[in-house]
DNA sequence: CACGCGATTCGCT
DNA sequence: GCGAATCGCGTGT
């Protein structure tokens, strides 16, 4: 179980932290596990690549609330992008890449159109896909209901590297990954 | 109220 | 490697 207060501090110093924890994804009788490998961190209204940065809107004002909230957008109009708060005040966020399958294989693959095992859930858009996370769970609590995050293993390696497929803010080395996972995307 | 485009993915040229 | 798919948000008229 991830304590709501794990999210309290800033959303760089926490996206490291959840390298090796468990996305788990409760659906009826079926429970889908992940192991995160891959992560990036958006600070807010301080930081260029965030939708925080230009203030509140209707899209983003769950990044105004409070840490340790849910936070899912429509990306591309086809997308759907996982995020946690994280920071008192900071309007941060993470935003989960990518996760390695642990449990409900099965479902994963049924709700992925692909072949290869490696593209399963190497990606924002793929594993939401996979575990089914859309829009309904804006500003639920991580830390309970049918998707929450659970605390894994411990990571002994982190790399980190700038931020994928934004055009502001790319500078800031704030994404942070398992180096040598195969399920770490591009 | 119209318009431009994005924290992407997939299939095909 | 390129382009289409697809739609809601944010901005400006």
């Amino acid at each position: 179980m991830m304590e709501k207060e794990f999210f309290e501090e800033s959303a760089d110093r926490v996206a490291p932290e959840l390298l090796g924890s468990l996305i788990v994804r409760k659906t009826g009788q079926e429970t889908v596990k992940g192991k995160i490998v891959e992560i990036e961190a958006y600070l807010g209204k301080e930081d260029p690549g965030s939708h925080a940065f230009n203030g509140k809107t209707d899209r983003n004002k769950l990044m105004f609330d409070t840490y340790g909230k849910i936070y899912v957008y429509l990306c591309y109009g086809l997308h759907h992008m996982f995020n946690v708060t994280a920071g008192i005040e900071s309007t941060g966020a993470v935003l989960v890449r990518a996760v390695e399958p642990v449990e409900g294989l099965e479902k994963i693959k049924e709700n992925r159109n692909v072949q290869d095992f490696y593209s399963l859930t190497d990606g924002p858009g793929k594993l939401t896909e996979a575990f089914e996370i859309d829009r309904s769970f804006n500003g639920e609590n991580v830390s309970e209901g049918d998707l929450r995050i659970e605390k894994g293993e411990t990571v002994e390696e982190v790399k980190k590297s700038g931020r994928i497929g934004i055009s502001r803010g790319k500078e800031r080395e704030l994404r942070f990954y398992i180096p040598g996972n195969r399920f770490v995307s591009s």
